[in-house]
DNA sequence: CTCGAATCTGTGAACGTGCACAGATGATGA
DNA sequence: TCATCATCTGTGCACGTTCACAGATTCGAG
């Protein structure tokens, strides 16, 4: 900056002024400095900035998933892109944080309170969540992708996991299906309760907790063993409404080598509109998940909070439209 | 660390010697300094250390493919795992850096030479890449994950595609398949390109061009197109390579829709072994990327160009075992 | 006992930026 | 003409480290 400063005639202080695009800068200082600065090819040396300002522009990602369904689950990827496009408009740097045994999680607790990051968006956190309480202690800027209900004050953005169920669940009742069941997975995240909650809630008087068959994960082989322990109880069953995607597609298949056929004898519905939606036989019908919405909006979250807005506790619910295919 | 020094009774040069687990610090001024750091809560400016030691900590990984990829792929989600395990483990922090338009490029240029990053791996160059041409340029320590040509000096590592589908034809022919036809995916890539040449070094003189159809991108809808292409040049076909198990699904669908059964009719082998693989029915024979090792060792040659080793333009290559199941 | 080497310690000067402050200039109004 | 104000500019200090260097102490060998 030294060197622009001499290039251009004038000082550091103008040239400090000019590149955080402060008032005082004349027109002739303006257009010497630009010069210089492409004479010089001056990059900012943010080390430098972040030293005296206390601010780093990165925001940490943390992704509270065990590293193989970071990998597979394309909800959590479209999130991180979103995130990322938000930040890096912004000029803040995302740095993605995989916590997955308690080790990540104790070192996790390190890096936040180093001053390297400015906030941090969580991703996947479960009630009673160690990350959960460490992110509160540190009191740092952060926001919630779904929402734990323990969170106290934090921003947080979600689906309404339950209204979405509550309207699938009416649907496939009013086109017919008398015996609904569910395959709830994930009960221990805020997303798979609430996927729960708006099916009984739909059911009312209805419903029959042996129609619900809970299992781990969203994933396909859960969702095969879903289907035949449901299956196994309630042979004339004639609807099932499966967490997400992978644990929909396993029950289709489950179905299918049953004999049965979808959607004539038992209608079926997903939810994320992941690629497994598509490559079901006939395709499934689900609930699209806004993933990139869902990160830019909590990234735009923690950058207000950096800029001084204090958390108020709000959430932003987004919407999430229900896609009617062929399997309901 | 003025504090701990103060609290300990030594001098900041001290405590810096200690912390930087340097020589010339007693066992009294240990112990010290070791209660002090945890009396005080001291935690160590990475700011002002970049600064000085003109090292950010701080590795980009670029991944040069359109989101949607970057989202499906789940090759590019354990090699970004692995390579942030080997990092992590060096107290490096991992930036992921996606570059998909020509502005994203752009800007990634400023981004590399800002003096934030002491080194970038960079996943899925193509030839003649504009972010090849900027590293090059920058003469910063990188590491490819799979082999451009042009990449020079550079170090790589990267499975050996060729002998991986020399392997495979291979034993197509050796199990009385006589006209086995290949679907080319991403011809563009590195790996695309070389899966094609080992298939067409094991035809040899049996090779037919006819036989071979190329598709832009390694997806399920590209084998569906390249497959239905195979099948009305060459309806007599009885085994079928496809670059990748996504490509291989939208074959198997389509040679199955077309009442051919599999593996007796046709065979048909995949590559990735990712979750299309099991999927299947019967379950793709394909090839085992170990995308982990990948990344860990690109992460591992990365760190060794920071620490001063040149690099040698040697790369490594990692073994990626044929795993034989139902399709062939 | 002396000298040199090895070990340990403290001090001051960087690193490159932002900011507070003081000073300079020109315009405006009394 | 002079005071007042807005605009613009330059200077020195601070941020929290690392590193080179100089000084202090200890130890062993001659």
């Amino acid at each position: 900056m030294h060197d622009v400063a001499v290039q251009a005639g004038v000082s550091r202080g103008t040239v400090s002024r000019f590149l955080n695009g402060q008032r005082y800068v004349s027109d002739d200082a303006r257009q010497a400095i630009e010069a210089a600065i492409v004479k010089v090819g001056f990059v900012p040396n943010r080390a430098a900035r972040s030293l005296v300002m206390r601010r780093s522009q990165a925001v940490g990602l943390i992704v509270h998933e065990p590293h193989s369904l970071f990998v597979e689950d394309p909800n959590i990827g479209s999130i991180l892109l979103g995130a990322n496009e938000t930040l890096s408009e912004a000029d803040y740097q995302m740095a993605t944080l995989i916590a997955d045994s308690p080790r990540d999680i104790a070192r996790l607790g390190n890096y936040l309170s180093g001053g390297l990051i400015d906030g941090v968006i969580i991703v996947s956190a479960r009630e009673g969540d160690a990350i959960t309480r460490a992110v509160s202690r540190l009191d740092i800027p952060a926001a919630y992708v779904g929402h734990p209900r323990d969170i106290g004050q934090a921003a947080y953005v979600a689906i309404d996991n339950r209204r979405a169920a509550h309207a699938i669940t009416t649907r496939l009742r009013e086109t017919g299906r008398s015996r609904v069941g569910m395959i709830a997975a994930a009960l221990d995240r805020d997303s798979g309760a609430d996927r729960l909650a708006g099916f009984t809630d739909a059911l009312g008087d209805a419903f029959d907790a042996s129609l619900v068959e809970a299992v781990p994960l969203y994933s396909y082989g859960d969702g095969q063993a879903g289907m035949r322990a449901l299956l196994a109880r309630h042979p004339d069953l004639d609807g099932v409404f499966a967490s997400s995607d992978a644990v929909a597609a396993g029950a289709v298949d489950v179905l299918q080598a049953s004999g049965r056929r979808i959607p004539e004898d038992v209608g079926v519905v997903g939810f994320d509109d992941s690629s497994w939606a598509m490559r079901c036989e006939p395709a499934l019908s689900t609930v699209r998940q806004p993933a990139g919405d869902l990160g830019r909006a909590a990234a735009a979250a923690v950058l207000r909070q950096i800029d001084g807005d204090p958390a108020t506790g709000e959430g932003t619910l987004l919407d999430c439209p229900v896609i009617w295919r062929g399997s309901a």
